[in-house]
DNA sequence: CTGAAAGCGCTTACAG
DNA sequence: CTGAAAGCGCTTACAG
């Protein structure tokens, strides 16, 4: 292990008695050379210590076998189950993975999918500029947050109908005024899960009430704030994801009254500390193993030439993803 | 944005009618070429809407403008906000991230570090094959966990002292039986950890127990179902990690116990959970976006070739970073 | 200030 | 089965 310059192919040929042009062969089809050659070969790389320069291949084949994935946050741990997820995947199949705040400068992003370091991107943000998005000539595909301005395939679970599961769920308990803390206002996944609230509480002829909030704990801690100074307090709360909702129960807890006693909590993503807390959390699950796994199916397989599946005749999504309800303890009966 | 070819630099210089010499200084100096030159330039990469082929540039410069972050595991929350705090340093430098499982193979291991697709390493497991890590030609720093066997500085807290902060803490709210859940038996941090709490607990004349663990929830929780078939329960409960405090706590609670009342806790890290959990749990706190941000700095010193700082004569680590006790609800006197 | 030419370290038709 | 040569898309001494 003493230090060495880098060896390359022209040193390892040299060694064996070789073109480097064989040697490539010998090391990326070993059937198209001779057993004999193949063998001197074999020991110069071993004698000498060669590895590839990743990027001089990748140059010479203009393909990266490289996988971005772009997030807002790289901090939100809703995020990091796909991460490795996409990785694992990704790694399985031979490709590297980088991953990068999709909050960057507008020119640093466009550079992004033109720069021939990556050859697929897992878009994270529905939040972007479709116009930078769209400007990138590299197979993408979204992935929990969308943007009907992108031109790319998404994948993601049915938001709409996952409010509804919760709203249903509160309602059969007994629940007749119900709260949702929405998440940041422009946000998809907030707007698409509100509606989803909305429609489901009017469909049961219930009664709901929309507070602000931006997915954090904080945001769930204040929302529960507001609703304690309440005169009639609903009863029935409907978080637009975990963290707010265990920042809800918590500050709920903090104030004095009891979950699900005095007031049920749902929340949404089903995060590892979902069923930790105390009381667990009644939730939505995301299979996010799963949603990482298939978008790096699915953008392989874009990298591949597979033709886009197209949106079908009634413009659902075709990559669902099935979400389900997981009941715990922060619901229960509505009080009397 | 009609779908065109990918537009390359002896397409510009074309277009300007110069040479690609002359493109690749108005872009990267343009203070070396003449305004005229640099404007008529300047016009045809709009025109075009040339975008540089990083692949390209990084092999003929043989350096990736990346670093590359490979943690043991990448859902673990406590890594979350140091990959987010590199992302942000070395983007403010002009480098891209990319972050690997460290757990993969060792041949696939070996060629991150040699394949010419990063030009600096922050490492954040203890646990790899010192030869192949000493393999690698690249700057590296080891940040949070370590290996003495690693030939790499690093950077992280004082792990022995911070467990003494939580004994201390504990012993000084008077409690005389102590109890320490530990990490994965060959982690360093793990090591550290439990022999600073038996130092301090000898220190302090306290009774000390330890269980094993391994950082999770799942380990806490299961900790607290054998510390509660204990005759004895020691009342003060040091934990390795806040994923495993809270698992510990929340465990405890299902089985009626009470918190502090009954047994008091203490993590380790201060992720964002634990103050929001019920009761807060006090902990040590780990500034990891300073740590983050603080490899990245040494890390591109390093690729500057900046001489390595050596340890001190007391074999004190140079790079230290704070650590504190922060006091919440999860501890308070001991029962009498 | 600018250009022609070499070269970063590979791979791959093409020819034999 | 193997080699000579071109080329991936850039940058950078070198010469003028």
């Amino acid at each position: 292990m003493t230090a060495r310059a880098r060896v390359k192919i022209k040193d390892v040929a040299t060694l064996a008695g070789v073109s480097t042009a064989t040697v490539s062969r010998a090391l990326s089809a070993p059937d198209s050379v001779g057993p004999a050659t193949r063998k001197k070969v074999m020991e110069a790389v071993k004698a000498t210590g060669y590895r590839i320069n990743s990027a001089a291949r990748d140059l010479r084949q203009r393909r990266a076998r490289s996988l971005l994935i772009l997030a807002p946050n790289l901090s939100n741990t809703f995020f990091s189950r796909i991460f490795a997820a996409v990785q694992e995947e990704a790694s399985s199949v031979g490709l590297t993975v980088q991953i990068s705040d999709s909050r960057i400068g507008r020119d640093r992003l466009l550079s992004l999918g033109y720069d021939g370091r990556a050859d697929g991107i897992v878009l994270l943000d529905g939040g972007l500029d479709p116009e930078v998005v769209n400007g990138w000539r590299l197979p993408l595909i979204q992935l929990s947050e969308w943007n009907d301005a992108y031109d790319a395939p998404r994948l993601g679970i049915d938001n709409h109908a996952a409010a509804g599961l919760a709203v249903d769920h509160l309602v059969g308990l007994g629940h007749r005024s119900l709260l949702h803390v929405n998440g940041p206002e422009e946000n998809v996944l907030a707007i698409t899960r509100r509606q989803g609230f909305l429609d489901a509480a009017s469909r049961n002829g219930a009664e709901a009430t929309v507070f602000p909030g931006d997915f954090t704990l904080e945001s769930g801690a204040e929302a529960a704030r507001r609703w304690a100074g309440l005169d009639n307090r609903p009863t029935g709360v409907f978080c637009a994801s975990d963290e707010c909702a265990l920042g809800f129960v918590s500050e709920c807890i903090r104030l004095g009254c009891d979950v699900p006693g005095d007031v049920s909590v749902v929340g949404f993503d089903d995060i590892d500390f979902a069923d930790r807390f105390v009381p667990s959390l009644t939730t939505i699950h995301q299979p996010r193993l799963e949603m990482g796994r298939a978008a790096v199916k699915q953008v392989v397989a874009m990298m591949q030439g597979t033709p886009k599946v197209e949106a079908d005749a009634t413009g659902t999504p075709p990559e669902r993803i099935e979400a389900a309800l997981v009941k715990r303890a922060s619901t229960g009966p509505a009080p009397a």
